[in-house]
DNA sequence: AAACTGTTTTTTCACGATAAAAGACATTAT
DNA sequence: ATAATGTCTTTTATCGTGAAAAAACAGTTT
């Protein structure tokens, strides 16, 4: 089967979305950054949409036919990719039921049961390796160190030391510097999502990501900055399986981002000290009660 | 061609040093362990020896009949691993002249210049990647960040962080642990090599490592554990390179690392901290030394 | 019965092959 | 002359395949 071209149907949607704004597309090389693929897809792409008649293509003319509909789309799940997929089903396996710390993990056997090649499996393997929860024996299978409360704490604990010292490098940064104008934004979006958190508390978690983000890159060292790939990643699944009060906790976090934020615009270090260390013990205790003290799970 | 049979040839040249001690072999599953090989493995070693004629096998009896003799080793080459010789190409390359910061990297010409399949040098990329050096285009090639200034001041950042954690976590430890024991032996050998460090001096590189990953486990932490990793390939390869006042450098390095003990003994954090620091930041600065201020490099 | 040896099965490692996607080059239009 | 399009080449992503190595199973020996 070789290679899906899940590329080009990803990008194809996206560029269906942009035919409801304009009258006609731009050129090849300018849709190509657009959609960030490259001209040969965005070529296959045009030339689906000449056939399907959204579009008449003719060299420089690309003018919109027809507003697209439901049926134009590829299906979402076609849009993924690989990585994603083996992602996704060994995550599911990890979480929920199959996870015993010291378990061996088999390549071939995931590779059957996600019904992809080997070499995807091991290279998802290698690449999430670095995340700690797994570990190769040379020549060997790969074993499984578990979700556990120590993972948790050992991660916290680095998090924090990263933190502490961006967010100190952060309050350093001159006045004329670009962050300050990206943290106003997330400030106000922080708000706007405050006040309509009933409906829209699901969607903080997305917020929660570009606001540490934005902090660590102020620490300009590569390893920090990479080492939020980590958190982002356990924090992603976290809230996917750990939906008690996830309304409250949201609540409660962004009031601690907005004193954190008001504290880095203060550049009073004592301050952003003192709100940083609150709002990360208090996502440190998130994440711990929702690994149970023995995190044992059958074997699917 | 497959699979190369290294892991046979090691062992089997590992296993010929066991033969000049003993009068017979132990038992294959007692071998397994002490090679750390499989039993198939084992049975190839005992089914070679015996072709030529260095042991007599028959069930539980293997007795040895002569001594190996230079001959009956593999080659040293063809005991490495697909890995180990991927890394040290691209390494050579790294270092040796074709490392222009920006630079794209080929998998398709990689492999073909080293001669192995491009599956390897793809998964050693990925395995590599989180050494800060390079970062993947997604869809596309990768890109070197290059071996700068800049590199070696965020990578001693994190040393100098994690090191000063884990030692006074290690000064913490109560007596009994069996660190203090490690770190005496560790001791020991430190003023051996220094009363015969005329001719020794390049064993210190080894003996560093060591020293450096015994106090990082005091920390407890996989993320400051796995991160040691980091730091020992680079300084790996920055031996390799930079021989200059090897012996110098070596020698005060020594004498740090004495302090750095005699204070970890004493478990007076303040000294921990002093002798800790002094350490890293002589270690830093012979790092930043060896990286010119711009490392351009044509290429190969 | 515990530990070993003999045999068979399974898994890992590495390759070449192929379609998707990117990129390079040549040509044409503004 | 610049920037597009048309065409061709190269590289990446992924698979199936086969040998090396590990692991499991069965039969022996002490």
């Amino acid at each position: 089967m070789s290679k899906s071209n899940n590329v080009y149907k990803d990008a194809y949607n996206r560029c269906l979305r942009l035919l409801d704004e304009t009258r006609s597309l731009p050129s090849e090389p300018e849709l190509g950054t657009l959609l960030g693929v490259s001209r040969t897809t965005v070529r296959t792409i045009l030339a689906r949409m000449e056939e399907t008649g959204l579009i008449a293509w003719n060299k420089r003319a690309k003018t919109v036919l027809r507003e697209p509909r439901p049926y134009d789309f590829f299906p979402e799940e076609e849009t993924d990719t690989l990585a994603e997929i083996i992602e996704r089903s060994f995550m599911r396996r990890l979480l929920a039921g199959g996870a015993e710390a010291g378990m061996q993990i088999n390549e071939l056997e995931l590779a059957r049961e996600i019904g992809v090649g080997t070499t995807s499996v091991r290279e998802f393997l290698i690449r999430f390796s670095r995340f700690g929860l797994i570990e190769k024996r040379r020549n060997s299978h790969w074993v499984l160190k578990g979700f556990t409360r120590a993972f948790a704490l050992e991660l916290t604990e680095i998090r924090e030391m990263f933190e502490l010292r961006s967010a100190a490098a952060f309050a350093a940064l001159p006045q004329d510097s670009a962050v300050w104008v990206d943290l106003d934004r997330l400030e106000d979006e922080h708000r706007q999502l405050a006040s309509e958190i009933a409906s829209r508390f699901n969607e903080f978690s997305e917020l929660d990501e570009r606001f540490h983000r934005l902090i660590h890159r102020a620490s300009h060292n590569r390893f920090i900055v990479d080492f939020y790939d980590v958190i982002a990643m356990i924090f992603h699944y976290h809230y996917q399986w750990n939906k008690a009060q996830e309304r409250e906790r949201n609540e409660v976090a962004i009031g601690e981002h907005l004193v954190y934020i008001e504290a880095l615009k203060s550049r009073d270090l004592g301050k952003v000290d003192a709100a940083c260390r609150k709002h990360l013990k208090s996502a440190r205790q998130t994440l711990l009660t929702s690994i149970p003290e023995s995190r044992s799970l059958q074997k699917s």
